[in-house]
DNA sequence: CAGAATCCCATTCGATACTG
DNA sequence: CAGTATCGAATGGGATTCTG
């Protein structure tokens, strides 16, 4: 590199160039996505990101690591594997992604058919969320289960809370062998019973109720 | 590339990583702030990205032109240049930088006392802005001349209006042979008269008032 | 001034194979 | 499972030159 030696850096104050020195590079932003609902495993994250290349995959989180984005915990002797987590800092991230997605969404070239990570889907109920009709069905639990993943969905009269695990006593659940299956009838105006019957799709528990949740989300209008 | 053939694209429904593939690629974000706050030609965005060359601002320009983020305008006849312009979706663009700004100034390896543009320091400004002071100045006319660039500043009630041109009949006026200088005494306490002292910044007009208005802004807290 | 066209080196990436 | 090592191919980007 020249005499500037800037081999990657901006030099600039701005703290958007420093967001981008630090989350800008290939994948990254995607591999904190994925661990945006809680701390996941190599092989997981792998599995999540498909396209991703070990080596790509371990100089990220080495580099998220070093930037304090993340941690890489050991977890104790019952089940000795290891796990990366992110910082307060990188959970702190979330608004940023969602102004991203949002912002993104509205692109008439973005194409929401392309498949999809079950965190992504479920982060994207967070960031397409009509606040307005949280009250129509506060304090139900919904749960997920998106092939392997499963996830418990409760919206209180604020927001909507998302956590990992098993989702019992939801009072509806929604079962999918992966989360592109769901887009559609979520975001896509796709009938349920059509996506029943076809695509391995299930709900579980008070339809009914499940259908109202489901009114929460849309996405936004096309800007370009 | 091989079969799967992602030559760089994520294949990936999620906005945020579309969002990545659309301003991710380095410097993209950064020519897309240039303009958030008025058209520019070629060689000032140039002028402003200090280490960008001129074969990687004309791809990027070219690939942001493509995909809708901006456009190039030829100037009718009298000054017959072009400039470069950012579409409505492009200008919607501004939310998402400011919540990499604030993110990414909340890590202590972010350093303010790197170089700056004069639209970065503009910017910074609606950033950082803490709202619930804005009754104090709200209607008052803060000019800024930064290097050959002019800005003028009027805080309405709930937010803080930007725009390019000589500040004329604005009630106070902040000169500055450029925007570094100026940050000290923004977001770094360095008590004005010492930076007109030393630094060859100036404040024409309503001190007093100048100075309230500096008050409307901080940077965030440390999260790392 | 506003780029387009070339050249060429450095870096990066993906694929594959290997290891504790 | 969680990476490391290596290698060839692709890409990126700076410098330079040329053009209207």
């Amino acid at each position: 590199m020249g005499q500037s030696g800037h081999g990657k850096w901006y030099y600039d104050a701005c703290g958007t160039a420093f967001a981008m020195e630090l989350i800008g590079e290939r994948w990254s932003l995607l591999i904190v996505r994925e661990l945006m609902l809680g701390p996941r495993r190599f092989t997981d994250i792998r599995a999540s990101l498909p396209g991703i290349s070990a080596k790509v995959l371990t100089e990220r989180l080495a580099s998220l690591e070093e930037t304090g984005v993340l941690v890489r915990r050991h977890l104790p002797p019952p089940g000795k594997f290891q796990v990366y987590e992110l910082t307060a800092w990188g959970y702190a991230a979330e608004p940023l992604m969602q102004e991203l997605g949002r912002w993104a969404a509205q692109s008439s070239a973005h194409d929401p058919t392309l498949p999809l990570s079950a965190v992504s889907l479920m982060l994207s109920l967070r960031t397409m969320l009509d606040p307005s009709r949280l009250p129509y069905v506060a304090g139900c639990r919904i749960g997920f289960v998106i092939g392997e993943d499963r996830f418990l969905a409760v919206p209180t009269r604020t927001d909507l809370a998302i956590s990992r695990g098993a989702p019992d006593g939801a009072d509806a659940v929604f079962h999918s062998p992966d989360a592109a299956c769901l887009v559609g009838g979520v975001y896509g105006g796709v009938p349920w019973d059509e996506l029943e019957r076809s695509a391995g799709v299930r709900i579980a528990g008070n339809r009914d109720l499940a259908l109202r949740f489901i009114n929460l989300f849309a996405l936004p209008p096309k800007l370009a």
